[in-house]
RNA sequence: GGCGGCGUACCCAAGUGGCUAAGGGAGAGGUCUGCAAAACCUUUAUGCAGCGGUUCAAAUCCGCUCGCCGCCUCCA
């Protein structure tokens, strides 16, 4: 499989550092505010990486970290007048609660910063050791003229970056790119013991020490949103080489923005949405399957029209579910030959695995496996269409509802019953009757229907159509489902 | 100023050298249906921002032009 590596500019053969073991670690989130759905995107992305290597039969250990001391966090701690700790503990609650809502699961270790500050300061001390690092007033700061390699990532030139001027001009640093590995604390800060005073960690090396506990000196791939690229994926490498002379990451992997209007989606711009708000209207399927409708690298325009569009797909999936349903809870009537259509739709559904491989194995291109999950839906319906029977026929509809299963569970969508998806849809579209209510209406209308009396069996459907939900009428019984998109 | 990306139908979007340019949404017509809905079929890009070039062959490579965006400062 191919991945595009952020290193070296394109896609990779990936071959990871043992057989068969992957080692990921992604940049969480700064627990000083509320996630926001960008946020959710870089989530979703690795969640799907990380479940798709799993698919392959690799062994993963993905590592997602929370930072939870940095200057936002103490700011936000002096405004709301409490300690920084319960800014981090509220935020880093609340981030869990937007995961679980939005279906991402767990890392499988999800360290925080503050737990590793003796980790810190050893590879702090280290550096300054072996001549990277230099104390200066009470903090240390790395010296970015040492590591020749610095702008590898980012592609970035040191000169002309000075050149640029932009940085900070800061008289305890030798030169204005430095950035700082351990910063003195001023008075009323949150502060740790260290050999250089009083202090807190700076907000790069938190990764280092903690990929590096966790996932050794050389892992596989490292990962977070573009914006994380430079500075912070920059100085990462440059200080975690210095300090183990080795390679850090393998693949560097950057998931693209949210845009709202073309611009992205940012804190400082207030064009955000926040998860909560986000899922307060569209289910988290339908947030999921809108993230993986684009490519992860590319950027993707977020709207409620985009959302219903999402929607409106994920249903018809669970419609096409609904009648694979059907099919399989009717008896077969013993006729064990697959209709020339049948063969047809067979010989096609084998290839399928095949192709949703080769789109994720193309650096995870979710977009073209989606593609392709229509087309096994679509020819299911036109099977399905033909009005076919028989045991074989149930045996390789129950192979569709299978495979689809088999993509679905690894892009993490279309894992409930239909029932449960409208039943969620009334919930979000706030729908007030119950599923008691409906059928007690359809069972009232369908007396209307057996008396033939049209026009009471009409207006019935009239008022469900008013209140968004669609009746259909079926051989047997009469099902229904929300109007969506 | 430096670096990077994008521009594919009415909308979203995959495709980065070679069969009829995936898939979804929307619209129109049709089949089915008591009527609907769903589904299916047909239809909406002789063309992929524009111009020029390389090639037997380009949306796909190269050059230029136009438009949009990102990073270079905290940021998923």
């Amino acid at each position: 499989m191919k991945i595009y590596n952020t290193l070296s500019g394109g896609k990779e053969e990936f071959v990871p550092i043992t057989p068969r073991k992957v080692k990921i670690y992604a940049c969480g989130v700064t627990v000083y505010d509320h996630c926001h759905i960008g946020h959710a995107r870089s989530a979703i992305v690795f969640d799907i990486i990380r479940k798709y290597l799993k698919y392959k039969g690799f062994d993963v250990t993905y590592v997602r970290n929370f930072t939870d001391i940095d200057d936002k966090i103490i700011k936000k701690a002096q405004q709301e007048g409490v300690t920084w700790d319960v800014v981090a503990r509220k935020y880093t609650e609340e981030y869990y609660r937007d995961m679980d809502m939005l279906g991402v699961g767990r890392a499988d270790v999800e360290p925080k910063a503050t737990d590793y500050i003796p980790e810190m300061i050893s590879i702090v001390q280290e550096l300054i050791n072996k001549g990277y690092a230099y104390e200066s007033d009470g903090s240390v700061y790395f010296s970015v003229s040492k590591f020749h390699a610095y702008g590898k990532l980012s592609k970035r030139d040191m000169d002309e970056m000075q050149a640029g001027a932009r940085v900070e001009v800061d008289e305890r640093k030798d030169n204005p790119l430095d950035f700082a590995l351990w910063k003195k604390s001023k008075e009323g800060e949150p502060f740790w013991e260290s050999p250089w005073g009083l202090g807190r960690p700076g907000w790069h090396i938190e990764c280092t020490a903690m990929s590096i506990r966790h996932l050794g000196e050389t892992f596989d791939m490292h990962g977070g949103g573009a914006d994380l690229l430079f500075p912070h994926h920059e100085n990462e490498i440059a200080q975690s080489e210095a300090y183990t002379g080795k390679p850090f990451a393998k693949y560097w992997v950057h998931n693209g923005f949210i845009t709202i209007k073309k611009e992205k989606m940012s804190k400082s711009l207030g064009n955000f949405f926040m998860i909560k708000e986000v899922l307060d209207k569209f289910d988290p399927e339908v947030v999921r399957f809108f993230l993986l409708s684009t490519h992860y690298r590319s950027p993707i325009e977020f709207s409620d029209e985009e959302l219903r569009e999402a929607e409106s797909s994920i249903d018809r999936y669970y419609t096409t579910a609904v009648r694979m349903d059907d099919f399989l809870s009717q008896k077969g009537d013993g006729q064990n030959q697959l209709s020339d259509a049948g063969k047809m739709f067979e010989k096609l559904l084998l290839s399928f695995r095949d192709k949703f491989q080769e789109a994720m194995d193309d650096d995870f291109n979710t977009a073209l496996a989606v593609g392709h999950i229509f087309e096994v839906i679509r020819e299911a319906n036109r099977f399905l269409d033909t009005k076919p029977s028989g045991a074989k026929t149930a045996e390789l509809l129950l192979n569709t509802a299978k495979l689809l299963s088999e993509f679905g569970n690894v892009l993490n969508i279309f894992g409930r019953t239909p029932r449960e998806w409208n039943l969620s849809l009334m919930k979000i579209k706030k729908i007030g009757i119950s599923e008691e209510g409906i059928y007690e209406k359809i069972r009232e209308r369908q007396e209307a229907r057996l008396r033939k009396d049209w026009k009471s069996a009409d207006s019935i459907r009239k008022e469900f159509e008013e209140i968004g939900i669609i009746l259909e009428d079926k051989k047997d019984r009469t099902d229904w489902k929300v109007k969506v998109g």
